[in-house]
DNA sequence: GGATGTGAACGACTTCACAGCG
DNA sequence: CGCTGTGAAGTCGTTCACATCC
């Protein structure tokens, strides 16, 4: 028997990512948020239930696909009828952990942090802005949708007076990485990231990253396949 | 035999995404823009040659998954040096089609928008925008980032005449349908997509999507997991 | 009939393991 | 020896097909 030591992994390999009871997939995750936005959607249209094949049309999947992603949520559908819209919505927002509010920080203090802060999806889904910061002198003080803007160095007293648990860094690549172990060590426990770096984080900071050069040139090679013949 | 007519899939199907010579998996090239992006930057750092490692390192993903990867864009590496930077990069520019200028137009001005125009790292990958609308009577006619804005009305003139070829939308959820329609009239053969609506398109018009709200939802789920043990 | 829930088949992506070559 | 290139194995995700139940 050769020694099976295992060939070290970098980082953390993918944890398991067990739901709680069912196995669920992060790809069945990964549209849970947009089964959500749709029953929010038929349930404006006063629609109360809903089949596996309406939501699959929604979402441009296939009805098997809808089956098997709700059936992590427990067997809430009926044979014959469907799901009902509320429940489905209340189950979704549980498993998701938007059942709840989450006090958000954002660091870096430009356009894209404006659009963040202004966008109304994000209240509407438990997400409230508490904290901002910004290295730029001229803007610390300035009040922006209503919050005061912080100097980087009030991170540790802000973030600890306001609840922040999740931090959004929308600052140059330059200073994504210390911006996201300052904010770590002010103790956020997940961070979404807008800068286009690969951030090395503690493993118990959960991370997800956007960045958006990478989604225009996945467009662009998508236009160039097409058009090439 | 039954009569085969395979179930209507709704929309199309997945188009197989065959890359010219070598299979190429979405996956791949969904990381190809990353690898471009550190090579890069050891280039900047006078680095000649990189491994499998090395890259893998930098995008925390396994030595076999990058040489995997990069087998598709021929035999580059020399083996036991690992693959000459330059090249790679001609590589990878050439199989993402970003070897070349791509005209973008921009509808939707508002903090979104400003935060893309500013951005410096889509000119420096050959994006160039050339177009931008609004409906908003009161800025249309405004320069945003040296462009004058254009009415939606003027569409199919303006594109026309800057020629451009892909779309960014960055307008509310509601009217991000019709802006597609129109760009799609107008000629535009992609669309960079930030409302949160699944859009329906001819196929010959290429789709990404980025719902920033599902990003937060993950980062979210993922604290709400590791919180809960 | 109409829709769910689910094993089994299928396909896509990743990792392993090692031959091959500089 | 180091590192690439690649079949084979393994894992994950999707689709099919159908039993099941209202």
């Amino acid at each position: 028997m050769a020694t099976r030591e295992r060939k070290r992994r970098r980082g953390s390999r993918q944890a398991p990512l067990t739901g709680g009871d069912t196995r669920l997939s992060r790809a069945s995750v990964a549209r849970f948020s947009l089964y959500l936005r749709h029953l929010e959607m038929f349930g404006r249209e006063g629609i109360e239930t809903v089949s596996s094949g309406q939501l699959g049309d929604a979402l441009r999947i296939t009805d098997a696909q809808v089956r098997k992603d709700l059936a992590c949520l427990g067997s809430l559908g009926q044979r014959g009828i469907g799901y009902p819209a509320a429940e489905l919505i209340g189950a979704l927002r549980r498993k998701l952990g938007i059942d709840r509010h989450w006090p958000t920080a954002v660091v870096g203090i430009g356009n894209l942090a404006r659009a963040l802060l202004r966008y109304r999806g994000f209240p509407q889904h438990g997400f409230r802005f508490v904290a901002l910061f910004d290295s730029d002198a001229a803007k610390v003080g300035q009040r922006v949708e209503g919050l005061p803007v912080h100097a980087p160095a009030d991170m540790p007293a802000v973030i600890a007076a306001s609840g922040a648990e999740l931090g959004i860094i929308a600052v140059p690549s330059e200073a994504a990485q210390e911006t996201a172990d300052a904010l770590a060590a002010a103790g956020i426990r997940g961070l979404l990231n807008f800068a286009p770096v690969v951030l090395r984080l503690r493993r118990d900071v959960n991370l997800v990253s956007v960045d958006l050069a990478v989604q225009l040139e996945q467009l662009a090679f998508l236009v160039h396949l097409a058009g090439g013949e």
